[in-house]
DNA sequence: GCGACAG
DNA sequence: ATCTTGTCGC
């Protein structure tokens, strides 16, 4: 699999700004897609002594959550941490990794934010415009937006909004557990990508797809 | 000036 | 993200 849209990613910071911009309207922010078969995950990991990084990706079958094919590509960072651009550190290898992928996704979940970001366009989104594939972005903690906290039981959920707008969802997948921030990444409505996760969660906070992910990234990268 | 700040 | 063991709780 390749991009549709390609562009520079050795670029500086004020052009990375400029970028999301320019990106961001092309974001879909409805349901726009048929039968989803296979579901993506995406994960980097960094090592502690070198600028070294892993991005895998997994693909698991939607019904069965058994994963049918996972890729790793090792990899070393050229742009700083930077919240709000951290697309640019982690894309360049997320896409080498989806040019060695036989089975294409109809859905990808990522270990970040969609349209929950100061300019509405986080790495979910990126990744989505940029391949033109439904993508959801499920993040651990908060970039922006403020919330009021989610009933305790699993299912339940809580608007995320920012300057007026939702701009996600804060999602408990399991009862009494710390919830996840869910947003729109692009093709698929926040409805929808919520209902996604949470089938994708069946027993643990993280949905499988960034477990997976997350499981194998620190596999490959050994860094114990 | 002082916090906040995806991974 | 990474640095890090045991420990409190169901």
């Amino acid at each position: 699999m390749e991009p549709i849209i390609q562009h520079q990613w050795n670029i500086s910071e004020i052009e990375a700004i400029h970028l999301q911009q320019m990106l961001a309207k092309k974001v879909i922010k409805e349901d726009q897609f048929a039968k989803i078969n296979y579901v993506a995950g995406v994960d980097v990991a960094y090592c502690k002594h070198s600028d070294n990084i892993v991005a895998a990706i997994v693909i698991l079958e939607a019904d069965s959550l058994q994963v049918v094919e996972s890729v790793t590509v090792r990899d070393t960072v050229d742009f700083p941490y930077v919240p709000g651009l951290f697309s640019f550190r982690e894309l360049p290898p997320i896409i080498k990794a989806f040019s060695q992928l036989k089975t294409p996704p109809q859905l990808i979940v990522c270990d970040g934010q969609g349209i929950a970001h100061p300019r509405r366009f986080g790495l979910a989104s990126h990744l989505g415009v940029l391949f033109d594939i439904p993508t959801i972005g499920c993040g651990k903690t908060r970039l922006v937006g403020e919330f009021q906290e989610p009933d305790l039981k699993r299912g339940s959920y809580s608007l995320l909004m920012d300057d007026g707008e939702v701009i996600g969802g804060v999602l408990r997948t399991q009862d009494n557990i710390k919830p996840i921030f869910v947003s729109i990444g692009h093709r698929i409505s926040l409805t929808s990508a919520c209902a996604w996760i949470l089938k994708l969660s069946p027993k643990f906070r993280l949905p499988e797809t960034t477990r997976q992910a997350d499981q194998l990234v620190n596999k490959v990268l050994c860094n114990k």
